[in-house]
DNA sequence: AGCACGCCGACT
DNA sequence: GTCGGCGTGCTC
């Protein structure tokens, strides 16, 4: 056996599902030392020999004879971003459970940006333009790939080819031309961009300067536009530029380089800055934490357990994480914090910052590659033992965990919402079996799928029923706007709402409001004839920003500039559809004259770092309310906010989603919860037309048993999680017709197949269905769905599925993925 | 999914 | 001969 040659088996990149396989190669004698499982490659893959990433899985040997028919690994990475075991069977189970390559699941355990992009790029050959000419008169298309090789500047890839010349089967061609030694190829890297910088970007001169130096016509009317908001707005980022005038940054590079604008980079991270002297902060358990602290701590004995803390808002949740993950350090164990976003939980982060200090790693994607990677090395080598981040951070390179929490375990924050469409929830609880640790899943309103768990016995629950500091609940006013309306519109503020408004600007008290995401959004409509604008690309109607003036769309970034008549049939007379937050302002300032409004809204947040300013100046600043969208409700904690209204409760509530009821009551909550946290009592005032809403009354006792023991019954009559679950197939393709035809051609399969399974299905195969967007970026989409458990026997059905469609050679240009329980 | 390969018909 | 279109089958 002597002979025997080591080999691997590789995870490629370029394997589609279909033909998603480990693939065997011979480790090079210089790397055969040195080789290790969860190492990445680069391996020559297909016909082509195209140079592929891959990740080694498996190491074996093999005899000389079965060598023969395998290629040799072309490249091993030997940095320090390698997969431990514990990873490799994470990716397993992700490919099992999200559809799939095992390449896509490994991929996501890593950080992002570390792979290198290789390109082909074609050079001149050996010989004379002028030679080659010569050889090629009976070949024009050839002869033609040849100039576009020779004349350039730069080494040309393919797609460059094939746009200059227009010859669709310039590959082929260029293979050809390089055993002839005509042309010759090379691999060039591309390594992945540092996006650790943000472009600036400030007016040169005036506009008078600049049309003075520029002949006349040559300052168009977007270049005009771009100087006229240059001189408005100073220096700005480059992005917001574009932004506000609707150009795109080409336009930009070319005032650049004529010199009327100057663009810099400057960098954008903030690392949160820690006091000294809060340093030594003593935490003091009131005897309810206390005591369920001690409850959970006797869940923490070596084995895997899971556990739900379910505390109301305000009842001190992040003082017992922080004594539990001191504790699990203390046994020589590291600890993950989960929370839904980061920008919205400053306060939080900060906290965990003054207990551990440099002992924290803290990922998010509002980290650039390289700060990622950072963190990442800093987490391996164990100079990191606690890690705070978002979804990605569940797969932070920790060993020997002790404890894994997930704050706010109901937020759709931690799905995926690319492909592989993971549950963060989901990896924790394998990580837990694996590290025989306790996952302990925090909120106030949780899943009604972890509640149920919690009832079944299935995991533990402790509850924290007392308020930290022993504040009262808000008063909670339900105010009934039917009757509201007047001569025709609607007043946004009622009169309790404008009651209470006018009592806490009297005691110098501050003010939130909220408006669901859909009634603060403007669609512009003509009166006349009932045009809406749309997007393009997207079947949704285009959005008004009253920034800029423009219409946006807010799914692929499609804008254009707003109409003064209708494009359809002329009418002059345009109005805004949807409450608006500048309408709510406007009214404001009717009712309160001289109130000081914060706005938060798709307006006055562009940038990242616009919504953390608009923060502190409601929170430092003298300013009254702070108007928004429910993004203003999760997670912030103000001194002196007495007063919350929600304008238009009715739009979180009524949703097709199975789980619109379980959003809103958690929201209302939430809501309900930001007032009077401090010295002051708060009082909640909700706007509704249905008043006798159940999830809006038990919402505002923050009742969450009762909510939840009508909505897990309604739940087993709709069939829905936790009792069955829902498997989506979403359909995408460019032609209508097709799609369809590949739609139902699957509904069928599906169908089919659910007679040979059988107990996996129940009822029917729903669809084709055309989801609420069936156009997005071009694309047609539609879905084909079904309800059973999530079983493995469910699971295998899909993948059968999933593979004969693959299988089908005409539904080729429809791509199909398949997500269980998707959040909409 | 790509992508090469092979076969065929059109064009020069 | 060359070019492009389309069906087929493979990817260590």
């Amino acid at each position: 056996m002597e002979d025997n040659r080591l080999t691997a088996k590789i995870a490629v990149s370029s394997a589609v599902i279909s033909i998603d396989k480990l693939y065997s190669y011979i480790v090079p004698a210089d790397y055969s030392s040195s080789i290790t499982v969860g190492q990445r490659v680069l391996v020559p893959f297909g016909r082509n020999n195209k140079q592929t990433h891959g990740i080694v899985v498996e190491l074996n040997s093999a005899a000389q004879e079965e060598c023969k028919k395998l290629k040799e690994i072309i490249y091993l990475y030997s940095d320090e971003v390698i997969l431990s075991h514990e990873d490799i069977s994470i990716a397993s189970f992700i490919k099992n459970r999200c559809f799939c390559t095992f390449f896509d699941a490994a991929n996501v355990l890593l950080p992002p940006g570390i792979w290198s992009r290789n390109t082909e790029v074609f050079l001149p050959g050996e010989f004379s333009y002028e030679y080659l000419l010569t050889q090629l008169t009976r070949s024009p298309k050839k002869a033609e790939i040849v100039k576009a090789v020779y004349h350039a500047l730069h080494p040309v890839t393919c797609a460059d080819i094939v746009k200059k010349t227009g010859i669709k089967t310039a590959s082929t061609h260029l293979r050809e031309l390089i055993s002839l030694g005509y042309v010759t190829s090379k691999q060039k890297v591309i390594k992945p961009i540092n996006d650790k910088f943000i472009t600036m970007v400030e007016a040169a001169m005036s506009i008078e300067e600049a049309e003075a130096l520029l002949p006349r016509g040559k300052l168009t009317q977007r270049r005009l536009d771009v100087l006229r908001c240059l001189s408005q707005s100073g220096t700005i980022p480059e992005a917001e530029l574009c932004y506000l005038t609707g150009v795109t940054s080409s336009l930009i590079s070319g005032l650049v380089t004529k010199g009327f604008i100057n663009r810099y980079k400057t960098e954008i991270y903030r690392r949160p800055e820690i006091k000294a002297s809060e340093r030594e902060m003593q935490i003091d358990l009131n005897p309810s934490q206390q005591q369920a602290f001690d409850d959970i701590l006797t869940l923490m004995d070596g084995t895997a357990r899971g556990c739900l803390l379910h505390g109301i808002t305000g009842s001190g949740k992040t003082e017992i994480y922080i004594k539990l993950i001191k504790e699990a350090l203390n046994r020589g164990r590291s600890a993950v914090l989960l929370v839904p976003e980061i920008a919205l939980t400053p306060q939080m982060v900060r906290r965990f910052y003054i207990h551990f200090g440099e002992d924290i790693a803290i990922i998010h994607s509002g980290l650039t590659s390289s700060q990622r990677y950072d963190e990442y090395k800093r987490i391996r080598q164990g100079r990191a033992r606690i890690v705070v981040g978002t979804r990605s951070a569940i797969f932070a390179p920790l060993r020997n965990i002790g404890i894994i929490i997930i704050d706010e375990e109901q937020e759709f924050t931690y799905k995926s919402e690319n492909t592989p469409r993971y549950h963060a929830v989901d990896i924790a609880k394998f990580r837990s079996a694996y590290h025989k640790c306790l996952v302990l899943m925090g909120s106030a309103t949780p899943s009604v799928e972890t509640y149920w768990l919690a009832q079944q016995g299935k995991i533990s629950l402790v509850e924290l029923t007392k308020r930290y500091n022993k504040m009262p609940l808000p008063r909670v006013i339900i105010s009934d706007m039917r009757g509201q309306v007047k001569n025709g519109s609607i007043s946004t503020i009622g009169p309790e709402l404008a009651r209470e408004i006018s009592d806490n600007l009297k005691n110098k008290e501050k003010t939130i409001l909220f408006l669901n995401k859909r009634g603060a959004s403007r669609k512009l409509q003509c009166v006349d004839c009932g045009h809406i604008p749309e997007c393009k690309n997207c079947s949704v109607p285009l959005v008004y920003h009253s920034k800029n003036n423009r219409l946006l769309c807010h799914h692929c970034g499609y804008s254009e500039p707003s109409y003064v008549s209708c494009p359809v049939c002329g009418s002059f007379r345009l109005r805004y559809e949807g409450i608006g937050t500048q309408k709510v302002e406007t009214e404001l300032s009717e009712l309160f004259p001289g109130i000081r409004i914060v706005r938060m809204d798709a307006d006055t947040i562009v940038g990242r770092t616009s919504h953390e300013k608009l923060i502190d100046e409601f929170a430092e600043g003298d300013c009254d309310i702070l108007l928004g969208t429910q993004m203003v409700a999760k997670g912030l904690d103000f001194d002196n906010v007495t007063l919350v209204g929600v304008l238009d409760c009715d739009g979180f509530i009524y949703s097709e989603d199975f789980r619109a009821q379980e959003r809103a009551f958690a929201l209302i909550t939430q809501v309900v919860g930001r007032a009077g946290r401090r010295e002051a009592p708060g009082r909640a005032v909700i706007q509704t037309f249905t008043p006798d809403n159940s999830v809006i009354n038990t919402a505002a006792v923050q009742d969450y048993k009762a909510f939840y023991s009508s909505e897990i019954i309604a739940r087993q009559a709709l069939k829905a999680a936790p009792f069955y679950d829902l498997f989506v197939f979403n359909l995408t393709g460019e032609y209508e017709d097709e799609l369809d035809r590949a739609a139902r051609s699957l509904a069928s399969t599906i169908t089919k197949a659910s007679k040979t399974y059988t107990g996996i299905i129940d009822g029917k195969v729903l669809g084709p269905i055309s989801p609420n967007i069936f156009r997005l970026n071009n694309k047609y989409r539609l879905t084909v769905s079904f309800r059973g458990k999530n079983t493995p026997q469910a699971r295998a059905l899909v993948e059968k599925v999933i593979y004969a469609y693959a299988m089908t050679p005409y539904n080729s240009k429809i791509s199909l993925s398949v997500d269980i329980n998707p959040y909409y």
